[in-house]
DNA sequence: TAATTTTCCGTGAACGGGCACGAAATTTCG
DNA sequence: CGAAATTTCGTGCCCGTTCACGGAAAATTA
């Protein structure tokens, strides 16, 4: 029948040795030109594709991909990531490709001692992360970017969401089915940040937020809440006092995935009639969407990112694939009580 | 560092010979006690896991994976299905196992010849169905359900979308933020079937949605409307007909795949200030989502079905792996012309 | 033309595991 | 106890590649 096709039949074929054969498939020259286009020619009629198994089997340098990602505590957004890049080097565990999790602080210094083949990470601190991809790019290291990209031109792929585009299906979702005068007032819950390191991720997705309203109700007022994620009372009084100021405002969102914060005020002030939406299937919001204190959650597989990232570089690196879009842009899911279940 | 643990090492450590280690990890017998448990001890304390590449190489045999679907034409429902037997196949292909797409009908025939080492198929006929299992369990076959599943003892994993939740999601998203008297009319477009023949598949799903209403809204009287596939003009008469009796009804939905039947009908007439829910993403249907036409699909990731299913087979010939759990209800996806877009 | 360099290419030992074969060890039985 | 039957186990080849090694052929130089 159609047996495989081997690395043999192409040699008989060709009239050569299965070494010549080898060398042509990963280029790796000192052969003829002559004996050159006989193999191809005969690659080509048999179409010989090399066997993965045999050749991971065969091949003696492992690869390693670091990981990088800012330290965090558990049910936070990077646990998503962080399962996502467990997954993948499960996934390319057997291929000789091992991944190293790395705290992005540590990482540069690391990278002095040993080199990876790889690296995936969200570029997390700008300044840190520019200089570090110019290192990178020296010693021709590929890197991926997860998360969020910074828009240099040698990064080998990304996965992540569409920022802008999340922020504006928020808002439609938010004022969907809503008549003009029923959109006069929105809260943005928002996190006080140190502005030197930090910078603030949801910059973008704020812009398409802003961008549906002054389209779609230019006359809404938005108003900003900032809340400081370490001081749970303070957050309390902030939100009591904003609410008892601005009581017609029933139209709640947060753009970064800590709308958990919030969950303890709701509870005690569920907002009537009104919506909520925050982002990211974190458990502890994941509790609020059942309990019925916010409506909608945004989100997305982040493990996905995290996982396709890894495994994209293990391609690049085995057998020289490239991603079939350098930018890949996940999809946004909307979860609410009644979907959120088998997700 | 820490290299791969390989037969060998394990073999060493309980002092027998790999042959020995290898008829103990595949339980093929022929081996003392006292060897076997000095084995498994080794296994243990070694961490030894196969490596499934060299073993795959090393074994000889070639599975083929039957996977059955119902003859379709382009943009249909089971072009999706078909797509994750695809995937699947190409993903296992390396892996000495080959798929075989078949139409449902042939199939039994065919498998008097070809015996198949699985079959992945959707339960459509279900007398048919029934007979097939059957012979299929008597041969010691494994199969997999996609799509819906049939009660019956053997099958080995089932993969489709939890049919009940999905019509109880479809309610509660068609009546989000209405008022009682707002939902007093709703339209359930229905597809004429013969009925001896084809069961509904969409029973399931109508009980869900039937149930939400009975309980948030009892006093709604629910109009189900029957059209004709194969009939344009006829549809297009049906419905004119039916929302000119009913001018006050402004929810419509559609139970099955075939939203875009009525897609003409709403491009001449859109329901103003209404919604119209209907299921799974055909190009068409997307359509439909963009020019506003129709407010939500409620979808999932249909390819997934069918190619987790192949894969799952492929994991239980190979290393004889059961699958996490038996029924696999996949995640329901809110589609919006907001959200389409990287689905 | 012989000697030397360079280019080209074939050979064969891995890689980790499956499995057939036959040998060794053990049990059974006369 | 010895022979035969049965159980248990080790050996070695194979799967399709990779790649180091070294030899043959071609090109260069003297």
């Amino acid at each position: 029948m159609n047996r495989k096709i081997t690395i043999i039949d192409v040699a008989k074929r060709a009239g050569v040795s299965k070494g010549t054969v080898d060398r042509v498939v990963h280029n790796r020259g000192e052969v003829s030109k002559k004996s050159e286009a006989k193999v191809r020619k005969a690659i080509e009629e048999l179409h010989y594709e090399p066997n993965l198994y045999a050749s991971v089997l065969a091949k003696k340098t492992d690869y390693v991909i670091a990981c990088l990602l800012p330290e965090f505590s558990e049910g936070e957004y990077w646990e998503k990531i962080w399962r996502g890049f467990e997954a993948g080097g499960e996934q390319v565990s057997a291929l000789n490709v091992t991944t190293r999790l790395t705290s992005f602080r540590k990482a540069c210094a690391e990278l002095l001692e040993a080199a990876p083949s790889g690296v995936v990470m969200p570029p997390l601190f700008k300044s840190d992360c520019i200089a570090f991809t110019e290192e990178l790019r020296r010693r021709d290291i590929p890197y991926v970017y997860v998360d969020s990209k910074l828009e240099d031109d040698n990064y080998f792929a990304y996965y992540g969401m569409p920022m802008y585009k999340s922020g504006f299906l928020c808002a439609a979702l938010l004022t969907e089915r809503l008549r003009e005068e029923e959109v006069d007032q929105v809260a943005v819950i928002r996190i006080n940040r140190d502005k030197a390191r930090q910078s603030d991720p949801t910059v973008n997705r704020r812009s398409g937020f802003m961008d549906y309203l002054a389209v779609n109700f230019p006359k809404c007022e938005v108003h900003n809440v900032f809340i400081t994620p370490s001081d749970p009372k303070g957050t309390y009084a902030t939100l009591d006092a904003f609410f008892k100021e601005h009581p017609g405002v029933k139209l709640v969102v947060m753009m970064s995935s800590r709308i958990h914060l919030i969950g303890r005020y709701l509870a005690d002030h569920p907002i009537a009639g009104g919506r909520v939406i925050g982002f990211d299937n974190l458990e502890k919001n994941i509790a609020l969407l059942q309990e019925g204190l916010i409506n909608i959650l945004i989100t997305q597989r982040t493990e996905n990112q995290s996982r396709y990232a890894v495994i994209s570089l293990a391609d690049r690196l085995l057998i020289g694939r490239m991603p079939a879009r350098r930018d890949n842009y996940m999809h946004m899911d909307i979860l609410t009580r009644y979907n959120q279940e088998n997700y």
